[in-house]
DNA sequence: GCGAGTTCGAATCTCGCCGTCCCGACCACA
DNA sequence: TGTGGTCGGGACGGCGAGATTCGAACTCGC
């Protein structure tokens, strides 16, 4: 509880190792672990060396905890699951997408409403 | 091939290990090995004893297959999955999730319209 | 009814994923 | 100046997920 200190209700802006590793439950040598398997992890450094987590950073082990912990992938089929999350952060592309899933669900609906028989 | 025979675009009733084995690429003793694991999958047996698998278990297969191979769940993880996929066969359940889903889809839509900032 | 092929279950063996452990060195700060 | 956190690297380990092996039983075509 080094970098910066915070006063009631401050967020504190970085966080080190041993701080992440108590919030997730893990230790140290896991983060540094899927530091080298997860590309998406990669905390900056200060200026002797060591590792300082943004809450983004913070953000990204918990998805892995929770990827590789609960849904329990592999490291590789979490791996998979962050580069896919990476892809579409065109805005133009999410409308549409999002309209596309907004109309299917719609339409499962809508057979739900009319086939009420439990065909197999 | 020796089960049921199929006569021109007639389906068979009933596939051996070796059968399934092969559609989906892997050693039948994986699939005696998934057999242990997935309460799911428990093919019928024919008189000798031996494993007869219909259509619905080929697809129990193929699902985990998927699951495991595709998707890179550990056979923990894909028994959750399967587990959760088999509960929520209530109709109306369904409709409420469904609205509940758009509703959600619908929102996001509106932020993303409203807040063209790329915000954090 | 014979040989080739498939399947059976159980036991044993293998391999590599995912950490664990250990190390000496560095750095902060009280 | 000593205590505690962190650094990277290399050796080590458990165990998850199959792979292999076995003798015995069954089926099929002939």
């Amino acid at each position: 509880m080094q970098v910066v200190k915070s006063a009631a209700g401050i967020q504190k802006l970085y966080y080190s190792i041993g701080e992440i590793a108590e919030m997730v439950g893990e230790e140290t040598h896991v983060l540094r672990f899927w530091e080298t398997e997860f590309a998406q992890l990669r905390p900056r450094r200060d200026r002797a060396g060591r590792r300082i987590y943004t809450l983004e950073d913070l953000a990204v082990v918990q998805r892995i905890w929770h990827l590789v912990k609960v849904d329990k992938y592999t490291l590789e089929g979490a791996k998979q699951v962050l580069a896919r999350a990476g892809e579409g952060h065109d805005r133009a592309a999410l409308h549409k997408e999002l309209r596309r899933l907004r109309a299917f669900l719609q339409n499962i609906e809508r057979q739900l409403g009319v086939n009420s028989r439990s065909g197999t």
